[in-house]
RNA sequence: GCGCCCAUAGCUCAAUUGGAUAGAGCAACGGUCUACGGAACCGUCGGUUGCAGGUUCGAGUCCUGCUGGGCGCGCCA
């Protein structure tokens, strides 16, 4: 029992085997996640609700388990176990623990030696790689137009997502599908033809549903710029074929473009066109699904029990006229993904999306993947706001909003904390005129001014001369202030918190936990001295150099840039 | 009609997956600087967690039924 506490920082606290004696004298191992969660102010500082647990499984009160458990409690990084009605734990941790902690933030010896105060290591936060490969797919936008917030808030949630895999120990790949074939990609390029064909002098039917955005036209232009009317003058089918292609890479230039402005990075970008012709995967998943048994032929299409795996209808994968369906095509991307080594496969859709969801999962269980490879988080609509009034947004109609224009009115950093900082599967509202306000109140600017300070302090001590040699002649049984308390504790709880992230990808988090933390650090700030050359100088600086770092690592988290003079 | 998501302080959102007195920011009101950055800090006000039942030591969270909003229900992608 003992062993459960032995480190509590490990994130590896998080469930572990454990034996319990049982009334008939025996032992018996059970298995259940202890959940250890910060304790409210003046319980300790950190909480664990085990005894209610245990007291469903033993059938004993959980004051009773909770005392049998203090007894068994010898740790030297527990200072003392307090049992609160009806059965919390409360744990205080011991002095040790704290430096242990300093010592494992410090990182290497030598970098201290030199005294460069931010030689302090985010490594503690971070896991050594498990062997697992996962793949993120996000944004995946068609190329048929620019994107627009809602792909942003995918991007967003993506692109940290990735992040936090990544510093728990993942290997990730962040992918872009790019929807680059089918029945959009062929009205793109009819829209495009229009109106090149209009700046030709050719009269053209515009097609019906076409886009009607100015890119269109742009586009269009491009085109004719470059090569004036001679594609008038091709066979038809070879005039759309080459407008399609030429749209097609300015489309995903443009895409590009704005997701590196916005700070979103992918390892690659996979074609949905490279899975037909000559790769043969199409055909090959048509035979995985047709050997799994899953399939059968009606109205002239081959069709996909789905039904087997709790969908509600079964979906077409060959249409009557010979076409593959998107699902197909989907099927076989997912095969790919699967064939690439991938133990998970994590999808982040927009709720458009969302009747995919279902038939998706079927498809990779039919062609013989397990039941958790693939996971989707399905993020909600993207609301703009402006002068009260919602602003629609359609690449249709072509009366949108492009991320680009957003990033450029409220800035890179400030549409990322916004976008990040609610939960995925609620409606995200958007107040265009707040945000382009560039209001103080922004939450962005606080966490980054917080950040300022502190390197500030750190700064200023350098030109003062004061020496840091190493958290091992720092006494620091003098950190013992509510408000440095507090920020141990925050800090402490980043790894619990990345563990769940991980889990559940709830990414929302981060903005919160860093907001948390910058609260702490100003309340320290605004009442205690860090540089007044006595006893407390060296366990503050320690503590600085510590908030400074979980801060650091939780912007580049977050990708929001780090300010030292703002 | 069916399936899923959402509804929490005046506003924008949390609540560590069933745990302690439901918390932050903004707004409002009142305080705090001879100091390492006042873009700060401290305090006050603000709640029948959409409604009605149920499950248990314990419910914002789970189950049932409502109300309101959103998304989906193609041989579109």
């Amino acid at each position: 029992m003992d062993l459960l506490f032995c480190n509590p920082y490990s994130s590896s606290v998080g469930s572990k085997g454990i034996n319990l004696p049982t009334k008939s004298g025996g032992s018996r191992e059970i298995n259940l996640s202890v959940d250890i969660v910060p304790a409210p102010e003046g319980f300790g500082d950190f909480a664990t609700i085990i005894p209610f647990k245990l007291a469903k499984i033993l059938h004993k009160p959980p004051l009773l388990i909770a005392e049998e458990i203090k007894n068994k409690i010898a740790s030297p990084y527990i200072e003392s176990v307090a049992i609160a009605k009806p059965g919390y734990l409360n744990l205080t941790l011991s002095l040790q623990a704290l430096r242990e902690l300093f010592k494992e933030l410090e990182g290497k010896k030598e970098n201290l030696l030199s005294w460069n105060p931010r030689s302090f290591s985010a490594d503690y936060f971070k896991e050594p790689k498990n062997g697992k490969k996962v793949q993120v797919e996000f944004v995946s936008a068609n190329p048929t137009g620019p994107i627009h917030v809602g792909n942003g808030r995918g991007g967003i949630i993506g692109d940290v997502l990735s992040n936090v895999l990544d510093a728990r120990g993942y290997t990730v790949e962040r992918e872009y599908y790019v929807n680059d074939a089918g029945s959009k990609m062929d009205l793109f390029a009819r829209s495009i033809r229009y109106y090149y064909f209009r700046k030709c002098g050719v009269q053209d039917e515009f097609p019906e549903e076409g886009y009607k955005g100015k890119y269109i036209e742009a586009i269009a232009e491009k085109i004719f710029d470059k090569f004036q009317d001679s594609l008038a003058k091709l066979e038809s089918p070879d005039v759309l074929a080459k407008i399609m292609q030429l749209g097609k890479e300015m489309m995903i230039e443009n895409i590009k473009h704005s997701l590196e402005v916005f700070g979103v990075h992918f390892d690659s970008f996979f074609y949905e066109s490279s899975l037909y012709g000559g790769s043969g995967a199409i055909n090959k998943s048509i035979q995985i699904f047709k050997n799994s048994g899953y399939t059968y032929e009606a109205e002239g299409a081959l069709w996909f029990r789905s039904t087997a795996f709790g969908d509600d209808k079964d979906r077409v994968l060959i249409r009557s006229n010979g076409e593959p369906t998107y699902a197909l095509g989907d099927a076989a991307y997912h095969i790919n993904k699967w064939e690439r080594g991938f133990s998970k496969a994590i999808d982040v859709w927009g709720a458009d999306h969302f009747g995919h969801v279902v038939p998706m999962k079927a498809l990779t269980q039919g062609a013989g993947m397990p039941k958790d490879f693939l996971d989707v988080i399905i993020y909600q609509v993207v609301h703009l706001y402006e002068n009260g009034n919602e602003v629609m947004m359609s690449k249709h109609t072509g009366t949108f909003v492009t991320l680009d224009e957003l990033v450029q009115e409220v800035g890179r950093d400030a549409a990322r904390f916004f976008f990040l900082g609610k939960s995925a599967d609620t409606h995200l509202n958007f107040d265009m005129n707040l945000a382009k306000s560039q209001s103080m109140d922004n939450p962005v600017y606080y966490v980054q001014y917080t950040y300022a300070r502190l390197t500030n302090i750190i700064n200023e001590g350098l030109l003062r001369g004061i020496k840091y040699t190493g958290i091992d002649s720092v006494d620091l049984s003098l950190l013992d202030k509510n408000e440095e308390k507090n920020i141990l504790r925050a800090i402490l709880y980043v790894n619990e918190e990345l563990d769940s992230i991980s889990k559940d990808y709830s990414v929302h988090m981060l903005p919160f936990i860093t907001l948390e933390l910058s609260q702490k650090i100003n309340s320290f700030y605004q009442k205690y001295r860090v540089l007044m050359a006595d006893e407390y100088t060296l366990p503050r600086l320690a503590l600085v150099n510590a908030s400074l770092t979980t801060l650091s690592f939780l912007f580049d988290l977050m990708g929001i840039e780090k300010i030292e003079k703002m």
